[in-house]
DNA sequence: GTCTATATACAGATAGAC
DNA sequence: GTCTATCTGTATATAGAC
């Protein structure tokens, strides 16, 4: 388990911000070097190919999506409570996978989308021995998965219509209220 | 206020299948000129350009909701039973508009991402004097984002990690009961 | 390891025949 | 109205110099 080489990961930053930011048709590979300070045969001796990078940020996704996990375990106020606070555009390492992701995947591809129903469902098994009933959990995911989308139009820099702040908190606790075991 | 071409409105139905089906970058105007039976010319007579046949979706979005919104009123279950009821994908024109709309947006294109948060608001004003307050609000909209979001992953056709049947039956009712006034 | 140059394919759009 | 032919730009990928 070896750290990857840094311009490795400078690369993977420019390609999810140019698939956050302008969409997964802009997110060429031409772009992307470019925005990672690298010429584009700098880029292909770390991927050699488009697919290798989408790979790339999905070989991401899934190591940040296993702290997360962890994280949510551990977290003091209960799993259900951190999972709907951090589905909330943070703009941190995870939440840029998971919208690059989701970029892909709406892009049609199949990898991304796969790769994303894994992650939801990693999360609902973490989830459903907090949760009243499958009904409680189906509430939980799909107001979580309503957080993500309304940040994946926005962009992910210009808020969306999310509650945010007290109106945040209120919303959790109505959840709670309406799914907790 | 006179009944379009049926040409148009073919051209408008391949295009949209393949935004679903295949994302935005597929839905080029070669293939949906193929999808449609006619040819690069022929489409460009109908539309002038890939803006103007963009355009042609939103316009088609824009009418489609004015009609749901009326019916939304008049549901005899309430409007939001109705709402949450209609926010899974039944592959009806509204439905294939919104995704197709959905995958613009997450393309970049503006006027897309302007329209899709144009037509939550409509539903979200229609839908708050229903609500307790605006937290039942942000869960009832919520809900419904994610219900599209899962849809929009699963490409429209096969069905996403989502409640159906009886399963959706519960998920309204546990809604209502948080949120409706 | 990182670069330039280039091959090949396909996108959007125009011109003009029928 | 609908077609074919073609122009121009740009995408992915390869070859090979430094």
């Amino acid at each position: 388990m070896s750290r990857p080489p840094l311009a490795r990961e400078k690369v993977l930053d420019a390609f999810e911000a140019i698939l956050i930011d302008d969409g997964e048709r802009a997110a060429t590979m031409d772009a992307t070097a470019r925005a990672a300070g690298v010429s584009k045969g700098g880029l292909l001796y770390h991927f050699g190919s488009k697919d290798a990078l989408e790979e790339g940020v999905l070989e991401r996704l899934r190591t940040l999506v296993a702290d997360d996990l962890a994280e949510m375990a551990a977290s003091p106020e209960g799993p259900i409570a951190y999972f709907l606070r951090t589905s909330v555009m943070q703009n941190d390492p995870l939440d840029r996978a998971i919208l690059s992701t989701s970029r892909l995947a709406q892009a049609g591809r199949a990898g991304a989308g796969e790769a994303l129903r894994g992650v939801r469902e990693q999360w609902a098994d973490a989830l459903r021995p907090h949760a009243k009933d499958e009904t409680a959990l189906d509430l939980v995911m799909l107001v979580s998965d309503g957080l993500y989308f309304n940040n994946a139009l926005s962009g992910g820099s210009i808020p969306g219509p999310v509650p945010q702040g007290a109106a945040m908190d209120a919303l959790i606790a109505l959840v709670e209220r309406a799914a907790k075991k």
